[in-house]
DNA sequence: CTGGATCCACAACCAATGGTTGTCAATCCG
DNA sequence: CGGATTGACAACCATTGGTTGTGGATCCAG
């Protein structure tokens, strides 16, 4: 019975999260392993570090005590660590494309790690990306994981870091851009247009999907390559409305950013490794990225897909 | 395949003592278990910390660079473990006597790490001291672990941390008193004179087989208590020559301290705890002793009994 | 009040881990 | 040359640390 360092770093992510389902997600490990690591913890240290009830979480004052010295001694020994590593190869990381989610979270992650170093790629879908994967090419991807063209591959680990609301992209000039928001209700006459989803079957399937569930028409339009190029074809609009995420630069361009409420649609960004991938600056960044949750489909101001909410296989 | 603590433990261990079969002595694990962990270590890390011949063990550059880093997380780690553990009772400690290398060792670990509290007791001998750790009243004791009045008691745990040379203690006005040095020979007119062991009969047999060794005759007087009263009796005596550990102070006493060589006699100190006991600070004491080793009972310098060769039982 | 959701922990199970013993190969030295 | 030394391979197996299934306590919306 020892104190080891994934005991402590169990800790440190327990007491950051005050909840140890979200703590084991982050560690890669169910809510009972992570219950038996900081119970073996604090039997190795003979004392407890947190005061559970059935729904809360919180340091004990020998916890709180700890946790600086538990957060240095990880330092020290990540420190150690990386410092012989150093000479890891770049990551290799599609990002999907610079109009979505992934490039923030991977920026987010080296501004909080400087060591981390990245080869990016953008595929412009995770349906596409999926093969590299598979061949060990690349070393992570982000995506929606569901409506995939095939079942999800069993060699493949995925974990959801982050769930997005879409946003309306109006021209200025539009009939629905002086309001402040929309509901289906404002978009049923006008429809939805975007860029074919090309080999992206998880985009195209969610947007088949969130046309069904608003009642609005769909359309896709060519291709487009780039933020530029996808805010000229939201220009270009006369009728249907752009859809996209809120890091969408649109400012200066004639282009006005409206929330859609009752429901916002959510996307759901996973990340995916290979589950034989050791690398310890792959481990790194996927311990670092956040636990996200979706809402519960009870929450009628939001909306995902049902299909999303399902578990391991599709 | 991840960096622990243990590994790094290991290699700042097997780094001092770049010797393998030592560096498990430490920690108590066979040679091929240390050399399994640092080739563990050593693959996580992706690079090797040694470069073994079958004879010599030598840091790379790689393991050179990586030691003074390895050294700091080990500190912190066990910096913050410790400070949650400081609460512990105190270590309680057999150390035979004050006339012996136990207290010795003692204060030098004592003064490696300074966090070290002990309560001593001097049962004056390991046999006596051997019932007291069965029943977990004490920690740990010293001694010689051969001619125990009975077969070694499988819960017990020992190792060898030191080898202490015996030497003679004369009184100035003695005839030998003005040689530089003693051999059997010289002895052998004269005698042996010692205190009764009483119920230390592994100190008892080491002395009956010193003087069969040196075909010198040997006498018992009253059991003496501590240093003062020691000298005493050895002062005492007329003919026969005391024996005693180098650490014993005649300094001003009128006992002049003679070394005997030709053999020089080696008297084995073990530590000695309990099996089941796991307290961390117990745990830290024992691998902080150093290892030690009998000379090869070809070497005719010194001399220990040949019983004191033989591995776990006897 | 009831039923469903949430969240930590217990229990059973089992693959993986990390130790042991036995043995071997290379090397050194008397 | 033979014996001693020392790290590593191989076989084995007890222990470890994860998983899944389940349960109890609690919360909250209907």
């Amino acid at each position: 019975m020892e104190v080891d360092i994934h005991g402590i770093r169990a800790f440190v992510i327990a007491a950051e999260e005050l909840h140890f389902g979200r703590a084991g997600e982050r560690l890669f490990v169910s809510q009972q392993a992570l219950s038996k690591r900081i119970r073996r913890l604090e039997e190795a240290l003979g004392t407890p570090m947190f005061e559970r009830t059935t729904r809360t979480v919180e340091l004990t004052a020998a916890g709180s005590r700890f946790l600086p010295l538990a957060v240095e001694a990880l330092s020290a020994f990540d420190r150690a660590v990386a410092a012989i590593r150093v000479s890891d190869d770049p990551l290799r990381v599609d990002v999907y494309d610079e109009r979505f989610t992934p490039l923030r979270i991977l920026r987010a992650a080296s501004d909080r790690d400087p060591r981390l170093r990245v080869e990016l790629s953008m595929r412009q879908g995770l349906s596409v990306a999926i093969p590299a994967l598979r061949r060990q090419e690349i070393d992570v991807a982000f995506g929606r994981v569901h409506d995939l063209p095939w079942p999800w591959p069993p060699e493949l680990v995925r974990r959801l870091v982050h769930v997005e609301p879409l946003h309306a992209f109006i021209p200025e000039d539009h009939m629905l851009a002086g309001k402040s928001e929309l509901r289906p209700a404002d978009l049923c006459e006008w429809g939805i247009s975007l860029p074919d989803p090309a080999g992206a079957a998880e985009w195209r399937g969610y947007l088949r999907r969130l046309a069904d569930r608003l009642g609005v028409p769909l359309r896709f339009t060519a291709p487009a390559i780039g933020q530029r190029h996808l805010v000229e074809q939201f220009l270009r609009e006369k009728r249907a409305v752009g859809l996209g995420e809120m890091s969408i630069d649109a400012a200066g361009s004639g282009l006005r950013r409206i929330p859609i409420v009752d429901p916002t649609p959510l996307h759901p960004w996973s990340v995916v490794w290979h589950r034989q991938n050791t690398r310890p600056m792959l481990q790194t960044l996927i311990r670092d990225l956040p636990a996200a949750v979706l809402p519960p489909p009870s929450d009628r101001r939001y909306w995902v897909p049902d299909v999303d909410y399902l578990p391991a296989l599709s």
